[in-house]
Formats: C-alpha cells, structure tokens, sequence
RNA sequence: GGCGCCAUCGCCAAGCGGUAAGGCACGGGUCUGCAAAACCCUUAUCCCCGGUUCGAUUCCGGGUGGCGCCUCCA
C-alpha cells in the first residue's frame, strides 16, 4: 500500500519495520470536553486506517492517547470545581460514547498522559544529560532547539525562518525562543508530580513522545494526526524522541485535512465547532461517519446539514442492498446460469476496493466501488439466485462495509406491536382491494414512524 | 515574509499524459392499485492565459479566486 508521508512529501509504499506487523500511534483528544466533528475526522479516519491494515493482513498495534493533563484540562477543571483528573474520567467516558456511535473501534490501547509520568521523566532527564534540555531556576526544564539539527524537518520550516515568529513570554527563562517546555514547574493549585527538578507536570509534546516510545518503541511505522499539529507538536516529538534515543521516530507521517465551516477552519478557538454530541441528536452518526470517508482524509472537507443529509441518502442506499442480499439469500435456490460470472464481478469489485484503499487511503474511490457493488447487486438479487454466489456475495460485501466501518448490520429491531398489527390489517385491506383502508392505514404507520414498502414477498417496514 | 494546500456537473467527490468513477438532487421511463424501494435513460471537456507534447483536466510557467500552518487547536 501507498500511503502519502508528510516527512517527505511523497506517497510512498508502506512498508513496516516487523514483517507482517504494523506499530501505530495517533494523537487523540485532550479530555476537556465533548470532542467536535473536526476532532472526529482523525479518529474515524485513522481508524479505517487501522481497520485496512488488519484486512489486508496486518497484525496492527494501535495506540491513541488521552492527554489528561495540560493548561486547558486545569482550566477547566478550575472553573467547573472538579479536580483534573475527575475532569479526565468524565470526558474519557464521554469520548467512548461518541466514538463507539461514529463506529470507531478501541485502540489497542489507549494510554494517558498522567499514566507516564515515570517515562515522561526518564526522557527529560537523558535529554538534560545529553544536553538537549536544561532546566532553569524555577523548576522548568527546556529543549535546546538549536542543539537538534534536524528541527524543522517535518513542517518544512528552517529553523531561522521559525525563530522570527517564535513567542517570547518575559516570565519564562528560555535561553532561545524557540525552545520549548518539557517540563513545567509547579503552581499553586495544580496537579503535580516529583522530578529532579522539583514538582512540577510534563509539557504537552513529550507526553506523546513517552506514551508512543514506551508502547511502541524507539522507532515504529506511522505516526498520525491533524494538519495542525505538523508544528510544533509533532516537529517537537521528533526533535525530543530522536535527541534522547539517537534513533528515528516514526517511519511515516500521516495528516488529515480539516474539517470547514464555510470554508473556514472548525476550531475551538473559532467557536464555529459542532459537537459529535450536538449532531448526535439530529443525525445518524453512521452517515456522519460515512460523509467524512467520502473525500480522501488529505483533503479539507466542508460541513453542513445538507452535506450531511446527502450522505445520508447514500448510507440508506447501501443499506437497502444489504437488505435487498439478505432477503433473496433468505429465498435463495439453486444455482442460476448467470452465478459464475457474478462470482467473478465480485471479486472485480474486492480489487477495485483495494486499489482504492492502497492508494494513500483513497476512501472516496472505494466509496464509488461499493456504490457499484450496489448497483450490481440490486439487479443480481432481482431473479432467485443460488446460495452459493449469494452466501459469498454477502461475505464480501461485509468485509468491505466493515472496513469503512459503515454499513454495519443493523441490531435486529424488536417492532412495535401496534405496528406489526397494523402491517396485518393493511395486507387485507388490500386484498380485499380496499385501497382507502390501505393508504389510511399507511398513513398511520407514517406517523408511527415507518414507511411502508410493498414487493412480491410481501410488505415491510422501514424506520424513517 | 517563510512553508504548504485547493479550484472537476445544481451540491459533494474520484481521476492526474490518451479525449471525464461514484453519490445526492433534478427530469423522463419500467415496476406498483397508488406509493416506496429497485432498475433503465438523460445531464460536464475539468477557473483563466501561455508553454511542453502526436495528445493535457492531468506536466511546466504566469494569473485569478479560496484556505491552512508559522509555538492553544484534529
């Protein structure tokens, strides 16, 4: 597979560090909050990332942290009267309602910042010794920019063109502005631990670099996340986990295009965000999940309600061919003489799956390949078909929706007894050919909350 | 100022050297008691101007328009 590496700005094949094995991390949320659809589209795509790898034979480490501990998690702890980390269990159990409805399976594990201390130290105290970082008399500990000479490699930026935009705060004892800090010293009424440098907490960018390092190891395969963290988040990973190991970070970089509200960046500090949560209660998130697979995870991608809607016009469409393979299997028969070569359509459309999927993630391709599987099976399954092509149909067409994540098969839905009684009292209105009685009694289920949709086998109902 | 991305049908979106996938919406039709679902048919020369090439939406240069990062941010 190809995928398209920021660190060099090409696509390149995958090509993992363990035969047969793929070693994954990926920046997750800072649990202050309910995460937004912005924040979404990394989850959702890194995880079809995971998803593919797996199908396609990978045996798959996949780690997303929590970071559980930074300025914005004290803050708003302080205002809500919480302690940090009560602030942390709610939003971690907040993110796994959110993310479990978007189809976003767990991780292999998902570790937290404040679980690391031990680590987070220990490379501190090697880039101290290496001289790397220094600590300064309040208790901070910095990293020495200039001592790493690759910074700058990854977002493309010379360091002296950084050094004009860099912030200088007066309270802080940098001896560049360009450095960073690893370790903060503590202030009153925040969470700290021990360190050789006094009590303090970690900076933001080691946390990633300990909870990748000590799960993954020194260098693994593909590091992912947001465009916004190319700098300096993950540019400070770099330079801090290649000072202290002497070894190269990840192998591959992968970043996800934002999320726009008309054409503007989704952001917290816009305000112009929308929360998972939020549109929960308006849509299904399976067509969520669904719209942000349908452009290439590269590509920025506009959010609105009609955008929104359409895909969830699309995501019925492949559910009615499900159904539509699930009800002729039900019916199946012998074999027909059209059965070989659909067998072998099939498989066309299991390749054109993949060819999308190993080109950089092509989401949106394999998008189109499925809709065509759609189509050819809806006309396929309009004549009884033999069990055979069918059971294999199904078996692929699973495989495939399952590694978008979409599609899944719906939870047998236990139906309203006053609408099956009803579904009863339509079928004999109309064989009695009583048309008025029929569309009234339609009428009814409407407001009940199912369509109603009539073929040979019979009727059926539909949530709508 | 530095680094980078984008511009394809009404809306979304693939393709990236050989004359444009797919979805949504729209129109016509088949099926249906009527619908719904499904199917069939119809709908684009790819922002502009140059260049390279037998041939460019696809490569190069220049415009125009939009967006992002440059130490809060997925």
């Amino acid at each position: 597979m190809q995928i398209y590496n920021t660190m060099t700005r090409t696509k390149e094949e995958l090509v993992p560090q363990t035969p047969g094995r793929i070693a994954m991390y990926a920046c997750g949320p800072t649990v202050y909050n309910f995460f937004h659809i912005g924040n979404a589209r990394p989850f959702i795509v890194f995880d079809t990332m995971r998803r593919y790898l797996e199908y396609i034979g990978y045996r798959v480490t996949y780690v997303q942290n929590f970071t559980d501990i930074d300025d914005k998690m004290i803050r708003r702890a302080n205002e809500e009267g919480v302690t940090v980390q009560e602030l942390a269990d709610r939003f971690i159990a907040e993110y796994y309602k959110d993310a479990d409805a978007l189809g976003v399976r767990r991780a292999t594990v998902n570790p937290r910042a404040t679980e690391h201390i031990g680590e987070i130290i220990e490379i501190v105290r090697t880039l101290v010794e290496k001289g790397h970082a220094y600590p300064t008399r309040s208790g901070d500990v910095y990293f020495s920019v200039r001592s790493f000479p690759g910074y700058g490699k990854l977002s493309g930026q010379p360091v002296e063109a950084l050094e004009s935009g860099a912030r200088i705060d007066p309270s802080e004892e940098k001896r560049d502005p360009l450095d960073f800090a690893l370790w903060k010293a503590e202030k009153p009424g925040e969470p700290s631990w021990d360190s050789p440098w006094g009590k303090g907490r970690p900076g933001w960018h080691i946390e990633c670099s300990a909870m990748s390092m000590s799960l993954l190891g020194g260098t693994f395969d593909i590091h992912a996340g947001g465009q916004d963290l190319i700098f300096p988040h993950h540019e400070n990973e770099i330079a801090q986990s290649e000072a202290a190991t002497g070894q190269p970070f990840a192998r591959y970089w992968m970043h996800n295009g934002y999320i726009n509200i008309n054409n503007q960046k989704m952001s917290k500090s816009l305000g112009n965000f929308f929360t998972v949560r939020d549109i929960a209660g308006k849509f299904d998130l399976e067509a969520v999940r669904l719209f942000l697979l349908s452009a290439q995870y590269r590509n920025p991608i506009n959010f609105s309600a009609e955008l929104l809607e359409q895909a969830a016009s699309g995501l019925e469409r492949l559910r009615t061919a499900r159904e539509r393979l699930l009800d002729a299997l039900a019916a199946a028969g012998g074999e027909t003489p059209e059965d070989a070569a659909f067998a072998e359509r099939i498989e066309e459309f299991v390749k054109g799956f993949r060819a999308a999927m190993d080109d950089d993630l092509n989401t949106a391709d394999a998008l189109g390949v499925l809709f065509e599987f759609a189509r050819a099976l809806n006309v396929f399954v309009s004549e009884p078909r033999g069990r055979t092509v069918l059971e294999s149909a199904l078996k692929r067409w699973n495989e495939l929706t399952d590694v978008l994540g979409i599609c899944v098969a719906a939870k047998e839905e236990e139906l309203p007894q006053e609408a099956l009684s009803l579904l009863e009292e339509r079928a004999k209105a109309r064989e009695s050919r009583d048309w008025a009685r029929a569309d009234s009694i339609r009428e009814q289920l409407r407001e009940l909350g199912f369509a109603v949709e009539d073929s040979k086998a019979g009727a059926k109902l539909k949530r709508i």
